[in-house]
DNA sequence: GGCGCGTGTGGGAGCGCTCCCACGTAGGCT
DNA sequence: AGCCTACGTGGGAGCGCTCCCACACGCGCC
C-alpha cells in the first residue's frame, strides 16, 4: 500500500510539469482519461477496446507525440523488434553486386511499414562467429536473414538448433532444411542454354562455379537439361570448372578452347567468369558474337559494362529480397516453425553477346 | 518490507533451479557470492572492485554463460548501444558501388570489438524520414551516421538540433558544422590532372557532376588548379557539365568533341561518367589512350572492367568507414559535442586508359 | 583510544513497457 | 427477477538492468 501511494505522487509530480524528456504510456493514459493497460491495447492493436476509448487513446497519442520506448517494450515483452542481416566477410566484396544491393533493397521495403529494425552483421572471423552465436543465444533478435551461405556453414544449423527463425537466401542442398528463398537456377541456365540453341548454335561450352556450391550444381543441371532437350547428348569436354571469379573463367575458356576449338556458344554461370571467358575469346581471336555467343548470370553491373554488353540471366533480386523479409516476418510471427522454400523465377536479359 | 522477503523467496526459488532460460545478473551474484551492484560494476569496468571480487565474478560469468540483456541496459541505461547507417534512397543504386561496400565494412571492422550494433535503415520516401525523425526524437540510437548526403538534405540539420551525435560521409559545404569524413576531393582531382599534364597531354577537358552538389565543385576545383599550376588559364569551352551518369557522361563528350575536336585528355568526375564518354570517344573514331587519355574518379568495378581499364582516383573508402565509427563513437562517448573533420587523402590508380 | 576519511560493497528504487488477474457493467438466458 | 456470460477496463507485478545511497570496514591522524 505505501508503494502504490508513492508512485502515485510521483505520478502526480509528473503530471504537473516537471518531467524531462519524451511522454511515456502513462502520460498518454492519464491525458486519454483512461488505464495504461486501455493504452497498451490500443498500441498494439487488441480488438478489446471500445472506440470511444480506442479514440481518446489515439488523440492523446497524437497530441504528445508520443513514441513507444523500444527497450521497455523489448524487455517486458521478451522479444526485440530486431532481425538480423548477416553476411560472411569473404563475400563482403559481393556487397558491391547490385544482386545485394537489390536483396538489400528488398527488404528495406518489405519492412518499411514493419517496426522491425534491420541489424547489419558483417561475420569475417571465427571468433565473430562465436560471438554473433552468444548474440543469438541472448535473443538479441527475433529473426535472422542469412544470404550467400556456403555448404559447410555452420550457422543454420545453429539456428535450427536454437529454435530461431530464419530464412536463407540460396540454400546448401536440395534437402535445406532451414526456410529459404532461392532463384531458380536450373530454369535460368536452362533457358539460356536453349537461348543459344535457338540461335543456331551447337558447340555449346559451359564454365561452371565450384562444384561443391549448390548454385554451380543448379546451374549445370539446367545446361545439361537444356542440351538433352535438343536431343543431343552432354559431352563432357564441353564442361570446364570454374570458381565464380573472372581469373577462373579465363582459365577454363582457355581450356575449353584447348579441347574443342570449334566451340560457338558458352554459358558461364556467372557474369565474372563470363567477362573472364571474354578476354581469352579475344585473345584467341574469336569474335563476340560472331564466332562464339556468350551468356553469363546474375546480371551485375559488369555484364551492362562488357564489350560487347553481356546476355545474362536476372534474378530477380529485389523480390528475393522481399520475400525473405516477409517468410522471415511470418516465422517469426506464428509458433510453431513452418519452414518455407520459396523458388524465384529468373529472366534471360537479351544484349549484344548473342 | 513486505515487498522485500517476496524478493528474496523469489530468488530463492530461482536458485533452486526452476527457471527457465539465460542466466540474469542477479543469478550471477549469487554464483559468485557478492551483491547486483558488484557484478554491475565488474562488467562495466569499473574500477572501484577488489580483485577478489572481481575473479569471482568473472568465474561467475564464464560458468553460467552469462550475456547482458541489452533491453534492460538499454532501458535502465537510458541508451541503446546502437546506431544507425542511414542511406537515403536515390542511393541505395549506389549501394552497388564498392565504395558502399568498402565503407560498410571499414564501418563493421571498427565497431566489431564494440557491442554496438549497427541499424541499417533506408529512407526512401518524405514519410519514412518523418519515421526516421521519429526514432531519433525517441532515442533509439546513440547517434547516427550519413552516407551520401545532398545539399539539401533536412537530416543533418535536424540531427544537430536534436544533439544526436552524427557523422557525414562527405560534407555539404566548405562551412559543414555537422562531423564529417571526406577524401581529399581537390587533391584528388588536382593529383589526375597533373598526371595528364606530366604526360604531355595538353587539351585536357573535365567533365563535371551536378554544380549543386559540393563533391563536385571540389573536383572541379582540383581540374582548376592543376590546369593552373601548369601555367595554362583555364579554358571554360574544356569544361563541361554532366550528372554523375553515364548518360550524362556521353553528353558532355558530345559538346566537348562539338566544341573542341583537339581535345587528348579528359579528367571524368567519377567512372561512370568516363564510361559514357569513352562510348562517344570511340564513335567518333578516337582511341583511348592513344588518341584522347581518360581518367575516371572512384574507382569502381566499372573501371577495372572497361576497355581499356580506366585509370581512376580512389577514395581511401575502407578507412573512411572506420574513420567515421571512430569518429561518432568519441562524440557518443563525450558529453559536450566537439565537432570534428576529417579529411582523408586520395590515390591515383593508373591502368590503361593514359 | 577516538575521530575522521576513503574504499569496497549490498541492495532499494526505478527505467517504461506487457502480461494478466480481477473487477465492474450490460446483455441474454431460464 | 435472478443468474450467468461476455466484454471492456484498471492496475499490480515484474522483465533485467543501472544508478546511487548507505553502510561497513580499515587505516591514518591527533
Amino acid at each position: 500500500m505505501v508503494a502504490r501511494s508513492r508512485k502515485q505522487q510521483e505520478a502526480e509530480v509528473a503530471m504537473n510539469g516537471r518531467h524531462s524528456g519524451r511522454p511515456t504510456l502513462e502520460e498518454v493514459a492519464v491525458r486519454a482519461g483512461v488505464g495504461r493497460g486501455t493504452v497498451s491495447r490500443v498500441i498494439n492493436g487488441s480488438p478489446r477496446v471500445s472506440d470511444r476509448a480506442k479514440a481518446a487513446v489515439e488523440a492523446a497519442i497524437a497530441e504528445l507525440g508520443y513514441v513507444p520506448n523500444r527497450a521497455a517494450r523489448a524487455l517486458a515483452g521478451n522479444r526485440t523488434d530486431a532481425i538480423a542481416l548477416v553476411i560472411p566477410e569473404p563475400e563482403t566484396r559481393l556487397f558491391a553486386e547490385p544482386y545485394f544491393s537489390d536483396i538489400i533493397r528488398g527488404i528495406g521495403a518489405e519492412l518499411a511499414d514493419t517496426d522491425m529494425q534491420l541489424l547489419l552483421t558483417l561475420i569475417r572471423t571465427p571468433k565473430e562467429r562465436a560471438r554473433f552465436a552468444q548474440y543469438l543465444a541472448a535473443h538479441r533478435v527475433d529473426g535472422v536473414l542469412l544470404v550467400s551461405v556456403h555448404e559447410d556453414d555452420p550457422l543454420p544449423d545453429l539456428l535450427e538448433q536454437l529454435d530461431m527463425p530464419a530464412v536463407l537466401n540460396g540454400r546448401r542442398s536440395d534437402l535445406e532444411s532451414v526456410s529459404y528463398v532461392d532463384a531458380d537456377n536450373v530454369g535460368g541456365a536452362r533457358a539460356a542454354v536453349a537461348h543459344l540453341l535457338a540461335r543456331g548454335r551447337r558447340q555449346i561450352a559451359t564454365i561452371t562455379g565450384p562444384p561443391d556450391m549448390y548454385v554451380a550444381r543448379c546451374r549445370l543441371d539446367g545446361y545439361r537439361q537444356a542440351v538433352q532437350e535438343s536431343g543431343a547428348g552432354v559431352d563432357e569436354a564441353l564442361v570446364a570448372r570454374g570458381d565464380f571469379t573472372e581469373e577462373g573463367g579465363r582459365r577454363a575458356m582457355r581450356e575449353l578452347l584447348a579441347r574443342r576449338p570449334d566451340i560457338d556458344g558458352v554459358f558461364a554461370a556467372s557474369d565474372l567468369m563470363a567477362a573472364g571467358a571474354r578476354a581469352v575469346l579475344r585473345e584467341s581471336g574469336r569474335r563476340v558474337p560472331q564466332d562464339v555467343a556468350l551468356i553469363g548470370f546474375e546480371d551485375s553491373a559488369i555484364a551492362r559494362h562488357m564489350d560487347p554488353a553481356l546476355t545474362s540471366v536476372r534474378q530477380p533480386t529485389e523480390e528475393m529480397g522481399r520475400t525473405m523479409a516477409r517468410v522471415l516476418l511470418e516465422e517469426i510471427a506464428e509458433r510453431e516453425s513452418v519452414r518455407r522454400h520459396v523458388v524465384l523465377a529468373t529472366e534471360l536479359v537479351q544484349r549484344d553477346s548473342v
